[in-house]
DNA sequence: TTTATTAGGTTTTAAGTTGCAACTAAAAAC
DNA sequence: GTTTTTAGTTGCAACTTAAAACCTAATAAA
């Protein structure tokens, strides 16, 4: 294992990426949470928009509900029924929903999703998601890099303008990740 | 069926969500992209670094590849190796990646991952991904509803202002979705 | 008021997927 | 030319999924 490999690995501790993907990773789970953003409630309403078999519907909820992503409560005016709905955790995810479905718009469909989610004040669709500094100004791969949280401690602030490779520091750019243009 | 249900039955075609999910849905797969926009690229390097079986990961790789979100090629220096890189499509899903694990912050860890990602020129965190309006102002659930492409044809343009929800249009406000504060 | 229907599950069973361990094949190193 | 490395494949047991039938409580219809 060289030096750069043994920091890869070091990589993977302290990311929060495999914990939620064990509540949220789980087939059907997108499918549900979307019904659920669509306004959908109750048991049968997510069977017949989703088309998932009943028993691993039943397991998804519970699971769902066991982690804080959506609530259960029996209705007050008919007790047969059963209502579900996203807590603040759960609502929460609208971004990550979002950010899939514009990708699946780029790349898989071509065309703009329907319904459109838009600003309620001026009915304008929202606009891309993207990611930003904390001036708010828009970062593209280019303008990415992985530092570790020990950087930020020591050289919080001080060095701001540096784009040096430091030894054996953990700093990568994104830029190296894609394909090799002249390779 | 009431006419609710109807719209909302409504709601789940043209969707890319579940032709995105197809691909990237899987188990494992966000793990693997994560691994590569860390620099991973050789099969026994996320063989090492994300604890899946030989079998699962091959399986995997070649889904990804088939998919246009990683490619495969045998290396010029060594026959043997073969080095799997993320594509423009691939590389595209960090804000995805992002948003999971910002979530996955706020809501599990409660902690930063490490390492953090970073304005590679002030090497200062990223900020929060937020939805914006199409001219840039941040919305909240309460600022989002659903609207139908229809709409967009229609009222493209003139009557920006209103709040108001029109009979049986397929205007939906998020902020109903969450938890009743007073039923 | 019995009877039927609806809502939200559970149970059963077949089919498919996962994960581990052992094996293979080609290229490189010794 | 023997060993090691890299990227797989194969075989098998354990687990998960999906479809269908079944169950129970609550409501609506006759």
């Amino acid at each position: 294992m060289d030096k750069l490999t043994e920091n890869l690995a070091e990589l993977g501790t302290g990311c929060s990426l495999p914990i939620s993907l064990e509540v949220i990773g789980e087939r059907w789970c997108f499918m549900i949470l979307r019904a659920s953003f669509n306004g959908v409630r109750h048991f049968e309403g997510f069977l017949s928009e989703i088309g998932i078999a009943r028993n691993i519907l039943a397991n998804r909820l519970t699971r769902l509900v066991e982690a804080g992503i959506m609530s259960r409560r029996p209705c007050d005016h008919d007790k047969r029924k059963v209502e579900y709905r996203l807590t603040d955790k759960g609502a929460d995810l609208l971004s990550v929903i979002v950010a899939i479905r514009q990708w699946g718009e780029k790349w898989e469909t071509g065309v703009p999703s329907n319904p459109v989610l838009a600003d309620a004040k001026d009915r304008q669709p929202i606009s891309r998601i993207t990611l930003r500094a904390h001036d708010d100004r828009v970062l593209g791969l280019d303008d990415l890099c992985w530092i570790d949280e020990e950087e930020l401690r020591n050289h919080g602030s001080g060095d701001a303008a540096g784009d040096t490779d430091r030894g054996d520091m953990v700093v990568r750019h994104l830029k190296e990740i894609g394909e090799p243009s002249a390779a």
